[in-house]
DNA sequence: TATGAATGAGGGTTCATTCAT
DNA sequence: TATGAATGAACCCTCATTCAT
C-alpha cells in the first residue's frame, strides 16, 4: 500500500532509536508507549517490530547505542595512563563530562540510567532482562573513574583513600548535577562550561574546608 | 466477603503504605501494580481504594509518610546554627544520613525520589500531580544542606564556594552511594557505619588532592 | 428534595425507600450506587442490606411503594362507572394526573417506569427479575384508562375506536409531557394546572381538526 | 493476534455501531458492557477502542448514525410547506413514522432516546456529555412537528391550539405506541400499517368525542 | 439495629504484539 | 519494507455484598 520510499532523515532504524531514547527518558520504560515512540520517529508503530523484537529490546538498543557514544566521547580509558597532574587530568575529564551533558541525547541517556539504577535489586524471579544490562552500563562509568584514581594514588599524586567510594561519589554527583543543568536555570543565565568545570574540580580536589594552616 | 477485621499487625492502612513503598521502589510508579502492592500487604486489591482514592494518591501518601520520618531523623534544620566545627557537624550529618539509609524503608524512599528526579521536566499540560510533589521533597534535602553550608561560609569556617552546587553534589553523591550500600556487598562484609562516615566526610572536607605543601 | 427536618429518625426503611426513588430516577438502576442512595438517606450503605436483600429488591420495593401511592391518588377504578359526561370525567382524570405529577416523588417514579419501559424486551436468558415487574406496573395505568374508555364507548358517549390504542397514546403522552413540566420552563412561568388540563383534555376530546362544518 | 482483516460483511466499524445500538437499547448505557457489544458484533472488545475513543463516544456515534437515518426517512422538513390537507399530510407523516418504526434499528434508537429523555435534568457539574446530545436529538422530532402544526394553524386548516404541547403529546404518544408494536403482539396478528396509521391519525385529528351535533 | 472494613467479580481502558496486505 | 487493523492480557478502578463488631 502506501509506503514512503525516501527516508530522507537517515534510516528508519536510527530515527526510531533516537525517538525511543527521548521518550524513554521522558516517561520511563513502562510509561513510554510504542505508539508515542513511533509518533516521535514519524513512523507507524508496527514498524518498530520490523527492527526490534520487542519493546524491551528497543529500550536496550537505544541505551546501548547512546552509551557507546558517551563512552567514546568521554574516553576515560585514555586518561588512565595520563602523565599530567591530577588537576589537569581531572579538569579534562570533568570538562568533557560537562560537554557530553550538553547534548540532549546524552542527558536522555543519563536520565534513563539513573532511573534504572534507582530501582531496588530485583527479587529472584521477577527480574527484567533489560534491567541488569542497564545496571552494568551505569556502573561502567564509575569503574573507569575508579581505575584512574587508583592509578594516580599509586603514584602518590592523590591522597590515599577508598577509590571505589570516591569514584562512586564523583560519578553520581556529576551526573545528578549536570542532568539538571539546563532545566533549572529558566532564563539563559546558565553557567558557562568553564566556570562549572572549575567549581566542580575545585570541590573534588580540595573539598569544603579552608586550607589547613599548617 | 469481609473476613479479617484487623489482624493486629498494625492497621491495614499502614500495611498498605509500607507495601506500596517497597513495591514502588522496586518497580516504579508505572511498573508497580495494585495487585502486587496488595499482595505484599497481604490484602485484597480492592481495599487499597478504601484507604486511598487512587494509585497516585497512594504513591504520594507513601512517599510523604516516609519522607516525614526521614526528615525528622535527619533533623538538618537543627544543625544550621550549630556552633561546632564544620568537621564535627558534617560528621554528625553524614553519620545520621548513613544511619537513616540503613533502614530499608528509607532506602526505598530514596530510590523513589531519585527516579522521579531523573525524569525530564514535565512539558506543560502533561504533568502528573504526584511528580511535582516528589520533586519538592527531593530538593528539600539539598536546600537544607545548602543553607547550612552558606551559614558556615559566612563565619569563615568553610572556604568560599558555590554552596548550592556543593550541596547538590553532596546530596546526590550521598544518596547514590548509600542507596547501593546493602545491595552491592552480598556477603556480610559491609563497611561499618563509622568507617563509611569517616571516609565520606574526609572526602567532602579535603578532597582528593594531597595537602598542599603550604 | 429538601425533606422535612422532621424526625430524622423516622423509620430508616422509609428514608431509604425515598432516597432510592430519587437516586434511581436520577441515574437509573445501574447508574445508582448503594452508597449514593445511603448518603441521600443519611444512612450507612451497610444498612440497606438489613432492610432489603439486594439492590434490585430495593429498586422494586421503591417502585412498588410509590406506585401504590400514585394508583391511590389517581383512583382510576372509581371513574370507570362514572355517570358524568366524558368531558367531565376526563377532565377529572387528567387534572388528577397533573396534580399527581406535581409531586416530585411521583415524577421520579414515572421517570423510572419510562426508562424501564423503553428497554428492549429481554432475550431469553438475560432477563432481570425486576424488569418484568416494572413493566407490569407501567402497563397498569393504560389498562385502567382503557377500561374506562371501553365503558364509555359502550354507552355511546365516545366514538367507537380502538380503546387500547387510545389509552396507550393518552397515557404515554400524558406522562411524557408532565414529566418534563417543571424542568423545561426555566423561569417561573409554568402553566397553571387548570390551563394545562384544559388544553390536554381539549386535544384528547376533539383533536387537531377544526369542527366539521356539517 | 491479528486474525480477520475484513470479513466482507461490511466494515468492522459499522458492525460495532449496529451491535452497540442493539445492546444499548436492550440494557441502557450503563447496563451494556463493552464485552457484550463486542460479542454481538463478533469482534474482540479491544477493537472498540480502535474505532471509538470511549464507550460514551460509541454511544453517541451509534445514536447519531441511526438518528440521521431516521430523520432522513421521516423527512419532516419537507412537509412543513405541504399544500395538502392536514389529514393527508398527517397521514403521510404518521404512515412514514409507522414504517420507520418497523425497522428494528430505528426502534432501538427510539428506545435509547426515550430512556435518556426520562432522566432527570442534570444537576450542574454532574452532566454526562452524551446526555445533552441525546436530548437534543429527541427534541428535534417534536420541534419539527410543532413547526408543521404552527404553519397549518396559521392557514386556518387546524384549530388554534398550543402547538408545542400538541407536538409533544403526539410525538411521545407515537413513539411509545410504536416502540411496543412488535413486542406486545407475540403471535403474527400485528395490525397492518394502514390500519394503525388510520386509527392514529383519526384520533389525533378528531379526538375521542363523537362529532358535535352541529 | 447499625457500622464500616473487607472482599472479589467484573467493568472500562490501554497497549504490546501480530499479521494480512 | 511498511501499514494499520485486530487481538488479548493485564491494568486501574468501582461497587454490590458480607460480616465482625
Amino acid at each position: 500500500m502506501a509506503r514512503k520510499p525516501a527516508p530522507a532523515e537517515g534510516d528508519r532504524r536510527s530515527q526510531i532509536l533516537a525517538a525511543a531514547l527521548e521518550v524513554f527518558a521522558e516517561r520511563g520504560l513502562e510509561g513510554a508507549t510504542n505508539t508515542a515512540i513511533a509518533a516521535r520517529a514519524q513512523v507507524t508503530h508496527g514498524l518498530i517490530y520490523f527492527y526490534f523484537p520487542s519493546k524491551e529490546d528497543l529500550f536496550c538498543a537505544a541505551v546501548e547505542y547512546q552509551a557507546d557514544h558517551v563512552f567514546a566521547q568521554l574516553d576515560l580509558a585514555s586518561e588512565r595512563a595520563s602523565a599530567d597532574s591530577p588537576e589537569k587530568t581531572l579538569r579534562r575529564i570533568v570538562s568533557r563530562f560537562v560537554a557530553v551533558m550538553e547534548e540532549p541525547q546524552n542527558v536522555s541517556l543519563m536520565r534513563i540510567l539513573m532511573r534504572e539504577a534507582a530501582l531496588r535489586e530485583p527479587q529472584a524471579g521477577c527480574a527484567r532482562p533489560s534491567r541488569d544490562y542497564i545496571r552494568v552500563i551505569a556502573r561502567d562509568l564509575s569503574h573507569e573513574l575508579s581505575g584512574y584514581l587508583a592509578g594516580q594514588m599509586e603514584r602518590g599524586t592523590l591522597r590515599p583513600l577508598d577509590t571505589t567510594l570516591a569514584a562512586q561519589l564523583m560519578t553520581s554527583a556529576l551526573i545528578s548535577v549536570l542532568m539538571r543543568r539546563t532545566s533549572t536555570n529558566p532564563s539563559g543565565t546558565m553557567q558557562s562550561r568553564e566556570e562549572l568545570t572549575d567549581a566542580i574540580v575545585d570541590l573534588f580536589l580540595h573539598g569544603l574546608a579552608p586550607p589547613s594552616p599548617a
